[in-house]
DNA sequence: GTGAAAGCGCTAACAG
DNA sequence: CTGTTAGCGCTTTCAC
């Protein structure tokens, strides 16, 4: 029940634009005299009154709020810290602007088309954007703007404003790695239901050329795709003969990956390298410690931020797809092949 | 832009009751025969009409959305796992009942009376609620329930639901390890600011009943009080002659010590041992891993928000103070005293 | 069965 | 300088 507007107007014997106008500004034509704006001030305060957001955010088709759409909340907290750096450099910029942020559910439970639409967001951040069409329809009609934290869409960069890290960079960086300890043969893990996700693409594309660069060309055999549980791997270690490291896809996968080889009883690295990608504090954790690329995520977070902050304005930006370099954390999951036979 | 539900009724012929009454329910007396049910749901499709969130709300005044109040956002990517954990389980309770969490700016950057009585949220909860009698004021007045996820308020047990781990108990588990290899001179480090918050001072008091319990009561030199970053730790360590053993009040009080030990060239845990409050991933990161005392985090956010989901539902709990009990995970921080004398 | 109308609390045109 | 008015899009009471 609290104090309204209209009550304050009461109390003061003047008109709720008046104390609009004098509580909030706005670019209303209405001018009140010095006294009685004190005066309005006064009562406001005295009445404790809160200007209720929604009526304002109807009114004026603005929300101060953020939608932060993620891929899969649910890995959040399943060891990975990738969300965490981006919440934390999202906020970092959104926060000092006076927005706030608003977690959605995941995608499999909302309708995404009407979240986007419902007016409860003046823009949204969109974590690891699905390849899939109806999604890419789903932005393209959005009537709020969108920026995406992941690599441009195949074939349709401009299609939605991205920022990313140099993913074909930064596997490069990896391949270099293994190569000069003398690894020939190397396995890339995808992960099931994630093979066509930009950043997976983007991650496969350098693999390939760095590796053809390299003087050892890929072929099918170079990849496979496991569960996010890795429990492929046994299988696959008691059958393969010929692939001496494996590069995760990601964090997650590069982790899971370790505790199945424990499992299988696998020498990480003597008898096998294991190298991930988004090198985070979690990567200290692992045993042995993971070998990773890292992006910066963090700044990734903010510019994505900032973009949408500017879009939000009014303004178009110059360009759709933005870059961050990545750079590359050795730790003790890589050695040279063969330091002891399988 | 988005077709709104008048547009739908004129499209369709009927009133915007009846078009609210199809295709939202509701209470509304209003009836619609099947046949022109179903004509309107057709058309809502067709039209793509989408229902505006902000005047629903303004309507109904439920917003369906549980504001996220922490004492410090900004730590949430400093370290510790726990803000990861708890949004965790946070999100498992609310977001299957249809609830969104909006994460509120740092309470320094916010008016927090007018963010609870501004109509945006249906509940909070709140981490960490700080010993203040402006807050206790603020959460008295509310108009929305709260949750605080902390001890219960000394002397106010009543004034507000809160959810905790048993900090008396997780503290004596600590003092026990501690007793067990053979320290009888333990100092307690509390954090500059934070020591008049409830969980600081639940465990100074576990602390103090817990030795004296063991036979070696404490006195105010068992007590200090660093900053943030525990530069005071080198100071303290060439002029303190007796402690053997540290417990810092919480994880990254415990991870910042560690690391001013070790540019000290202290020893732990050979010259000092080290124990932390809030067991996560994180501390098997630090060097040398940090032994401390667990409290179940998910669990504990868990219920807080389904208690928050039973107060908005009008509601009262049977009593305002829920405690879990702590576990105690030794790794590699401490060790006997004086294994290598100072 | 159906529609008309009031109003949630606020802001911005438009008049004085 | 100040007030009146018309909605933002929705739900619901009331009248037919």
């Amino acid at each position: 029940m609290p104090v309204t507007l209209k009550e304050v107007a009461e109390a003061a014997g003047v008109s709720t634009a008046a104390v609009s106008k004098v509580l909030h500004g706005g670019t209303s034509a209405v001018r009140v005299g010095k006294k009685r704006a004190a005066e309005i001030r006064e009562i406001a305060e005295r009445l404790q009154y809160t200007p209720n957001a929604l009526a304002r955010s109807l009114r004026k088709s603005r929300t101060q709020v953020i939608g932060l759409i993620f891929d899969n909340f649910g890995h959040i907290a399943a060891g990975p810290l990738y969300y965490v750096y981006m919440l934390d450099g999202v906020a970092s910029v959104l926060f000092p602007n006076k927005y706030r942020l608003i977690i959605l559910p995941d995608l499999r439970d909302i309708d995404i088309r009407s979240t986007l639409s419902d007016g409860q967001l003046d823009g949204a951040i969109w974590c690891k954007f699905p390849e899939s069409g109806d999604m890419l329809e789903a932005v393209q009609q959005s009537p709020i703007p969108i920026v995406a934290l992941n690599s441009p869409i195949p074939g349709c960069a401009d299609c939605i404003v991205s920022v990313s890290c140099d993913n074909e960079g930064g596997t490069w960086l990896a391949v270099e790695h293994l190569h000069a300890l003398g690894h020939r043969e190397v396995l890339f893990v995808q992960e099931k239901g994630e093979e066509q996700t930009p950043d997976s693409m983007a991650r496969v594309e350098g693999f390939k050329k760095a590796m053809a660069a390299l003087g050892c060309p890929c072929n099918a055999s170079n990849f496979v795709s496991w569960s996010p549980n890795a429990d492929e791997f046994a299988q696959w270690w008691n059958t393969d003969g010929s692939h001496t490291a494996i590069f995760a896809w990601n964090e997650r996968m590069a982790s899971e990956t370790l505790k199945r080889a424990a499992e299988a009883g696998v020498d990480v690295p003597r008898q096998l390298s294991v190298v991930g990608f988004d090198s985070t504090q979690y990567c200290e954790s692992t045993s042995p410690r993971l070998t990773a690329v890292r992006q910066p995520i963090q700044q990734m977070a903010q510019c994505a931020g900032r973009l949408l902050l500017s879009l939000i304005d009014g303004q178009s930006p110059d360009h759709t797809t933005f870059t961050f370099p990545c750079t590359f954390d050795v730790r003790d999951s890589t050695a040279s092949p063969h330091s002891v036979p399988r």
